[in-house]
DNA sequence: CGCCTTCATAACCAATTTGTTCTGAAACCA
DNA sequence: TGGTTTCAGAACAAATTGGTTATGAAGGCG
């Protein structure tokens, strides 16, 4: 994978590691906690957070023998920046008034 | 490939499709027209069109021999929704006045 | 009609991805 | 020290990806 955005959008193109940071979002996991809701062994999980650590999504820290993962969560603010760029293309409608509404429900979320 | 978002992100992870998406905010153009920027054949990107076209992120129609791609944006507001979940994790810092600014900022852009 | 242009599809290939099982390293615990 | 727990890495297999060349279908044009 030559960049960065690439690996992001990559890694977050399967459901089993989006469901990994999801699960990070209330804090640090050990591999065998991240690997409990999944019908899969411990290796294909390792394998996962090897991704979302190429990607920049997780660090990771030792406590005694377990592993722990922690979100990262930056290279989404990035892929969601690139995202941004469309935001005009994804309004059907292109008229001044409607793109006014549009401006103002944004700044309401 | 099961679910949209993953088909909009594995979509998303190769730069090419990137380029071909940003290439169509200029409007709709023939599979010549979107191939001349890369060194590859036809076949290749006729298969970029066709992942882009099964993420839903464009539509086709013909006009005579030619068949002209045109952006579907809606698609990529669901994965910039979906990114949003997480703006709270990219920010360093979580006391109640960054927390503040940052809603301030927010509202800027 | 016959030719040309535009493009999709088929067949193929190499590399990558995503899973597996087996093994062993690292660090704590009795 | 020796055993146990936690996890990574190696080796393997199957499916997918991203490219190729060859071919032919669809639709104007002389």
């Amino acid at each position: 994978m030559v960049d960065q955005l690439s690996a992001v959008f990559a890694a977050l193109a399967d459901p089993t590691r989006r469901a990994i940071l999801a699960r990070l979002r209330d804090g640090e996991a050990t591999v065998a906690e991240l690997a409990e809701p999944f019908a899969m062994s411990q290796p294909a999980v390792s394998k996962h957070l090897k991704v979302l650590e190429q990607a920049g999504l997780i660090t990771r820290t030792r406590r005694a023998t377990a592993r722990l993962s922690h979100l990262r969560a930056e290279p989404l603010r990035t892929a969601r920046d690139w995202l941004g760029d469309y935001r005009a293309y994804w309004q059907e409608s292109h008229d001044r008034l409607d793109d006014l509404l549009t401006e103002l429900q944004e700044k309401d979320t």
